[in-house]
DNA sequence: TACGGTACATACAATTTAGTTCGTAGTTAT
DNA sequence: ATAACTACGAACTAAATTGTATGTACCGTA
């Protein structure tokens, strides 16, 4: 959790208030936020199914994610209430309107790092 | 052939996003630097005059993310040693193309955070 | 009886990032 | 004479993120 107020914390605030670019960076920053996202919008639903899908992810950092997504407004948590239990994530329209805009992201990532991979 | 539905293509066109874009993400990934692109997109080229328009970030921070972003070819860091010191920076084409995206970030940014700002 | 599957929680350690402070050198303005 | 401006560099501290290893409860299967 980020202290109240340290200077760190202070200028995420100020970030997140200053415009709608920096809110969104530092929605998306936090390692596999983006390929939870990914995964939600192809219709992967359930916390093992998502587990399997991101190599590499541990549960920690998958609840941790999926927490963060929820606070934040991108996805909601449905509980079935079964035993054994079933939970499915799923993408609000906030979230649904960011995967067109991920999709160029992607789009120019892939295109970029073509180019800048000569080294490799 | 290659089956355009197959398991294994769905898998390798979810990689192949997926790395585009989390590459993409890990670029963007850093405080401050998005502000940093926006700025020489508009413009503002030195050193100085970034710092201003960017209340908050402290000399180091700004130092580093130039460097980074020099790194990873989304800017070119042009000294004209002189006394004072001048130096400009500039977007490559790398960087130039990024900013549309960004801009469809900002959008999607304000909008989501008025929705979910109801609090303030 | 022991294990695997479900979806997590919690304590802790390691790593990375962000921020503070002080310093450089030459020139110009007060 | 002193301060400010230029664009940084280096050492250090504070804080945040990420990863590891474990435990939970319930059920079905072998």
């Amino acid at each position: 959790m980020r202290k109240e107020n340290s200077t760190n914390a202070e200028n995420q605030k100020i970030l997140e208030m200053s415009c709608g670019l920096t809110y969104a960076v530092e929605l998306l920053n936090g390692r596999w936020k983006v390929n939870v996202i990914w995964n939600l919008s192809k219709g992967i639903n359930r916390y093992g199914q998502i587990k399997r899908n991101i190599p590499g992810i541990s549960e920690k950092m998958l609840t941790q994610r999926l927490k963060d997504l929820e606070k934040e407004g991108l996805i909601i948590r449905e509980d079935f209430k079964t035993v054994p239990p079933r939970v499915e994530y799923h993408l609000t329209e906030a979230g649904k309107e960011l995967v067109p805009v991920l999709k160029k992201l992607c789009n120019w990532g892939a295109k970029v790092r073509k180019e800048t991979s000569v080294s490799f």
